[in-house]
DNA sequence: CTTGATGCAAATAGTTTGCAGGCTC
DNA sequence: GAGCCTGCAAACTATTTGCATCAAG
């Protein structure tokens, strides 16, 4: 409610109205989902709150994006690999997928709200979201000399 | 059905090409999901092969699915849920996935081909497939009284 | 205090892989 | 006949779950 967007009291704020407590573990998962850039796993979420909480299980990330995700206060990212991904909830974009580091980066296309959805969508019930995923290979990966793992990829 | 190229011959054609053995099961593989219009993941398809098939194991279905889908001949289906499902590469669709049943249907929208991506695109890499997957609750799951599992929903 | 969340470890589930025999080419 | 493909079983990896303990409300 405040001028000041401040994303932690907001989710603080949006966890108590779900009736979820507010933990530091969720708090910092949080924090973490807010600023990474590059759609984390869970392990990869995981590996980096470990330097701020060395005590927090892998569970417990897969736990608690699992129920903030249900709450719809993250996103699970579709990706193709048998990999879950996660970005926090923002204003609606769409994703780059690069076929070969698998990096995931977003971009807005405002245009395509503009667009009329076909007909037949209207008969098959209530859209909810709409999400746009560009395969491709990003310059770092063709660009270079060979497969670099691009800037966002992530690789074992 | 005859006058239309069959799908069967191209699909060996297309083995032949890629040196790929057509083998018995590949071709019931690619059949069956020629057939299917409801994206099935690698078990589903096993099951229902196995009617043909008796034999045939669940690797082999993996197996030659990702084969499949490393030669472009099939695409497997991004979900955000931990189950890949696939279907035949044919003219590009999109899709539509239902929250409750986890259902997937294909869609055409011709008109987004003409929708100008936004120039950051450019700078990012090679554009490969552009794919839309809409998100909503189908007719099957919110009309009807409780979470019916939609006409092509896949519940274990 | 009460209830829900965390950690640890063990359990699952989907998917992948090694190896020996079979079937395409 | 040579090599790729299949089937079987065992291996993996990502993700989930049971339970005792601990912290938030």
């Amino acid at each position: 409610m405040e001028s000041k967007p401040n994303p932690l009291a907001a989710f603080e704020a949006a966890c108590r109205k779900a009736g979820l407590k507010v933990t530091q573990q969720r708090l910092e998962i949080y924090r973490e989902l807010f600023a990474a850039t590059d759609h984390p796993t869970a392990e990869v979420l995981h590996h980096r709150l470990r330097e701020k909480l060395p005590t927090i299980s892998l569970d417990t990330v897969y736990r608690t994006l699992a129920t903030l995700a249900s709450h719809g206060l993250i996103n699970r990212v579709e990706t193709a690999e048998s990999l879950s991904r996660f970005e926090v909830t923002r204003t609606p974009h769409h994703h780059l997928i690069c076929r070969e580091c698998g990096g995931i980066v977003d971009f807005n296309w405002p245009l395509i709200e503009r667009v009329k959805l076909p007909e037949e969508i209207g008969s098959w019930g209530t859209i909810d979201r709409k999400s746009v995923v560009i395969y491709g290979i990003c310059d770092g990966c063709s660009g270079s000399r060979k497969g670099r793992k691009g800037a966002s990829g992530t690789r074992k």
